[in-house]
DNA sequence: ATATTTATGCATCGATCGGTACAGAAGTCG
DNA sequence: CGACTTCTGTACCGATCGATGCATAAATAT
């Protein structure tokens, strides 16, 4: 057996599928679900509107793809966040991740997942609510994390693993929606440190 | 002279302007300003295009006087939690307010300085780049008074006052996403307590 | 070779976008 | 009463929206 596993019948494409959705990704993050149109997206995306949706599905699908994408790679930080050995330093990575996913040189400001789409119109229901969810899970996994760090006693037996978890992520939400505005790094690191100052000793 | 000023040239307007102006902040609001088609606002406002537009002037126009409006009715409690006479109970009414206000039963959750535009494409850039300002607007309005507090002895010496405003409009900006996607008011209210607990002490 | 399968480029679809031209309606002026 | 001014409803503008039909190109399969 040939574990290349080439060779995939019909015409091959002319696109790497991964860098395509990079770019649209980026497109949507900057302009929103509904500010992006079909011509915005492909010619980022460097492919004609046939070419996208044969990939793609939809303008929807598509942006489903790029939240997960976005999943993987800006907000990775989350994931990587909760590994941290104990509360305190989970919620400090957390916060510290979500400046430097938000306020990143080369990408648009701000949060995929907050201002791709917040507010919307008929049309855009789908993405909005596609993001809240995306957004109440973190809260989950955060929860999930704290309520651990209760049994495991780096976190004093009175908290609210859940009202810590909805607060961390507010705070990270509050950054992003300034970040979108322009704030810088330094600042927002320095909102993110007196957010934390709070925070339950261990 | 007669103090009733009636009688203006021309036919009269077949509708209260202010009623007119109140419905499209609304469609604003909960759609935002590329989610809102002239269609849904027009109908909204029970008006047609072409006397939205004698009397408002564009999109646009509507969208900036919407904004005004959204900042004398819903966001009044700012300049009101500025009158309070300490810093911290200034802060208090500030999140206290963000959170009735985005959270308000008859309204759109949420915040019309948030999510009437964050994210836009080419359309909607002057809507966001007005919201961007207003929001840091307000960040001004909470350092100066920080300032003062500090003058005045309510705040301690070392306390940063840029810093203080900018993390208030951070949290409450978070409280206005996490409303957006149907976040509870009790929650949001004790997310905001959460957040005043790290305040400097008096 | 021919058939089959998939991707691409071009042209276009109907719907909707923000915005207006125009004629008539409803008032105040003289 | 007209003359003038302003507002309203209809019908429509060109542009753009998301999405497709179709012929052709480029690969494998037989």
């Amino acid at each position: 057996m040939q574990t290349q596993g080439k060779a995939p019948i019909g015409r091959p494409r002319g696109f790497d599928p991964d860098e395509a959705l990079d770019r649209a990704m980026r497109v949507f993050w900057e302009q929103g679900y509904e500010g992006a149109s079909l011509t915005d997206l492909t010619r980022a995306m460097g492919i004609s509107r046939t070419s996208m949706y044969a990939a793609f599905g939809s303008k929807e699908e598509l942006f489903h793809l790029a939240l997960r994408r976005y999943n993987d790679g800006p907000a990775a930080y989350v994931p990587r966040a909760l590994e941290e050995p104990v509360a305190r330093q989970v919620a400090a990575a957390f916060l510290a991740g979500a400046v430097e996913a938000t306020t990143r040189p080369g990408c648009p400001a701000g949060c995929f997942g907050v201002q791709g789409s917040l507010a919307a119109g008929e049309s855009g229901r789908g993405a909005r609510d596609t993001l809240a969810a995306w957004r109440d899970n973190g809260v989950t996994l955060l929860k999930e994390r704290f309520q651990r760090a209760v049994d495991e006693g780096d976190l004093p037996a009175g908290s609210d693993p859940g009202l810590l978890a909805r607060y961390l992520m507010t705070v990270a939400n509050g950054i992003a929606v300034q970040a979108a505005g322009g704030v810088a790094r330094d600042d927002l690191e320095l909102v993110a440190d007196l957010a934390l100052r709070q925070w339950p000793p261990a």
